[in-house]
DNA sequence: TCGTATCTTTACCAATTGGTAAAAAGCCAG
DNA sequence: CTGGCTTTTTACCAATTGGTAAAGATACGA
């Protein structure tokens, strides 16, 4: 997760960030993914932030333009940790394991960073409005080349025939669900979080459902 | 979906709310769904919602007793309306066939009703701040009980062995991706809302997941 | 048609919120 | 140890937001 902004006028190779800049933009971040994902762009104030990063709203203002620019910056370092499990499908691997082992994967993403989970699905809940752009650059074709390669591998006969496009939803609602509808789940679930029941069960959802 | 509040002081058997009285609150709850499921609770503003709904914002709040009123209104009128495909399952009827139709009922309602499933899932996304109550009284028994029946079915060798509670999960995921996260799906499917195409997949999965 | 109860508007608050200006305090190379 | 840079604090705004008081307009039964 790349850091950004702040100085960046070109490219001067320098450490263009002091010590102190990088702890203190990190611990903005890492405030603001809380505050954010927890009550959405506009349920979030800057006050919360401060008081979460340990720092006065001024403070947060002398590393950042705005409330805006934070949020934006969150998801843009984020986009890139979001979309590695579906990168690391092998187009030369075994396509049951490899599909399966992205479910795992996604799964598992669910369990370490449900904050992130959680900011995202309020920005898309929303409509997108400040990340629209990304879905069409940096999403959407890395969603049809995965779905190239699921139809290869249909054809090859190696895969059940199924819509690859709503296979990939399907994986995503499944997976992210424990994340964003954790409340929910802890309730139906007597207060455990579900995720390892949910590491057997999409297992066999999926071996099930692609078995040739 | 039963309208609530303003007069109701304990049980008068009088027609106890106007025709401008019952006119005003569905437009008011109307708007309100529009604005709170688009933006979320602390996102939507009064002002929105009175435009929206063509009235001024003290009139509104000559209709409900502030924001959190209209909001937990929506909520529990909702509640009825959301949990109906559920208690349509018919223990009864055959397994397989209950199953793929309560699929079916939920995707439907993505598709009629996309806005009370934002709605839900903002709520659900911020910890159900204002649902909790709900969850346990109204969701969870019914969860329980149909979980029930789901393994009895099991036991009787009518249905593949899985876990009842996790299959529900990924039901509602499943079905409910396409309203909560159709901005991505739109970008994905090239304008489309992927519903007609997730119809015959779901089919699919469940039938292959549940088949003995 | 008139009087009363219902409904709507106008004119306001007080609190919150994102953001700024500028002084004060740290930090550190020479 | 000092002068110039970075960082932080203090003291403010202007706009927005949920909400209220009370006057004014409307509907409607007698």
């Amino acid at each position: 997760m790349p850091t950004s902004s702040i100085p960046a006028p070109s490219d001067t190779p320098q450490p263009r960030a002091s010590r102190i800049q990088r702890r203190n933009r990190k611990r903005i971040l890492d405030a603001a993914l809380e505050v954010f994902s927890q009550h959405g762009y506009r349920g979030a104030t800057l006050d919360q932030i401060a008081t979460e990063a340990g720092l006065s709203k001024p403070n947060i203002l002398y590393y950042f333009a705005g409330k805006e620019d934070i949020h934006v910056t969150l998801l843009n370092d984020l986009m890139d940790t979001w979309l590695a499990p579906m990168r690391q499908i092998d187009p030369q691997g075994d396509p049951m394991n490899e599909i399966l082992r992205y479910v795992q994967r996604k799964l598992e993403m669910s369990r370490e960073f449900p904050r992130e989970s959680r900011l995202f699905a309020n920005e898309i809940l929303q409509g997108a409005p400040r990340m629209g752009p990304h879905l069409q650059t940096g999403l959407k074709p890395l969603v049809d080349d995965t779905a190239a390669l699921i139809e290869t591998w249909i054809a090859q006969g190696r895969l059940a025939r199924v819509d690859p496009r709503h296979l990939i939803f399907s994986i995503w609602a499944t997976t992210q669900h424990y994340a964003d509808f954790g409340a929910q789940v802890q309730v139906l679930m007597d207060g455990g979080d579900g995720l390892d029941g949910a590491s057997a069960f999409l297992d066999t959802l999926y071996r099930r459902l692609l078995t040739p």
